[in-house]
DNA sequence: GTCTATATTCGGATAGAC
DNA sequence: GTCTATCCGAATATAGAC
């Protein structure tokens, strides 16, 4: 893995477990085992370190939620797989984190990842809504992109209920209470 | 107002608008216009004025989201009294936000507001949809602190949304769409 | 490209005068 | 009770040798 692999991996668990404030270019060197120039030789600084890690947490956050809303099934089951899908709850969301930073929802380098990341998801799991509604398996009714909206925030509410309680529960509750009104919505 | 007041405000205020780790005792006095000695006085530095500041926050959330639930009315609109409550969707939850600082996690003084609060949030919810359920309002059907779990999901979660977007829509989208769900739960 | 020095400011706190 | 002085290490970065 090259140096700047190291930095850039680094940097995605750092900002996982510390946040962006709490996460110095001290301890990314540490953990990268690098020196102080080399990082400074690669990347401009602690933002553009942030910046390429955080597109990379993006990509492959991306990839692994399309995982499941691609899989065969019915809209209920494809959303229901996303809301399964094992979690490392009281870690949480690598990106979802970052919108709690006023560090970084002011940088807009640091910003447009975790912005384009939601949009998408938002977006993907309302087109497997709104499909779920033609293929008649699902009742019409509200709009899709609210449900959706719906069900991301659940997830990203469940961690911070999960962390809150420092126990995977409310997390797991959300979800299932989610699922709950969700199987409502199918066509008998 | 005394001293230790206007440190104890200023120091919910910086928690919200920076988090724990972003807040510095300096910033602190600034702010609440105070000398260093004067705060070491009154607290036990950074972690006691912040546990104080974090305790009066969750009072506060507790009596406007009590005034709320306790509203007269059927389940479904005290529920939705709740959700719709005016909000600086952009600023976030005083409570919430502290849930995603590991410095906060860490230490059982700062934690435990957070986490009784949203414990407290959780089961006053789920009285109020049982309530719902025995006077048959709502449908029987999912445990109520799995919805209540839900819905306060919806509301920590639609935060994470509003704030990645740099825009409220996200936070409203997610509350329609809790609540066009929680509708259909209603008996004809 | 990588390393070691060095610089500056801030974070968090203590000491002791008033 | 409040203020000023002071301390030590960390955060973030630059300079320049190798």
């Amino acid at each position: 893995m090259t140096t700047q692999d190291r930095l850039v991996e680094s940097t995605q668990d750092l900002l996982w477990e510390r946040g962006y404030t709490g996460t110095s270019p001290r301890a990314i060197q540490q953990r990268a085992g690098v020196g102080q120039g080399s990082m400074y030789h690669h990347f401009e600084g602690k933002p553009g370190l942030a910046a390429a890690a955080l597109r990379r947490s993006a990509e492959q956050l991306r990839a692994v939620a399309e995982a499941d809303l691609a899989a065969p099934g019915t809209a209920y089951e494809r959303v229901a797989g996303y809301l399964l899908r094992e979690r490392d709850v009281l870690r949480g969301c690598r990106i979802g984190r970052m919108a709690q930073d006023p560090e970084v929802v002011a940088d807009a380098r640091l910003r447009a990842p975790v912005e384009e990341t939601f949009e998408w998801l938002r977006g993907r799991i309302a087109e497997v809504i709104a499909e779920g509604r033609e293929r008649g398996e699902l009742r019409p009714g509200a709009d899709p992109g609210d449900l959706a909206a719906a069900v991301v925030a659940v997830v990203q509410g469940g961690y911070v209920l999960a962390r809150a309680a420092d126990g995977t529960e409310p997390f797991e509750r959300a979800v299932r209470g989610a699922l709950a009104l969700l199987a409502a919505q199918r066509t008998d």
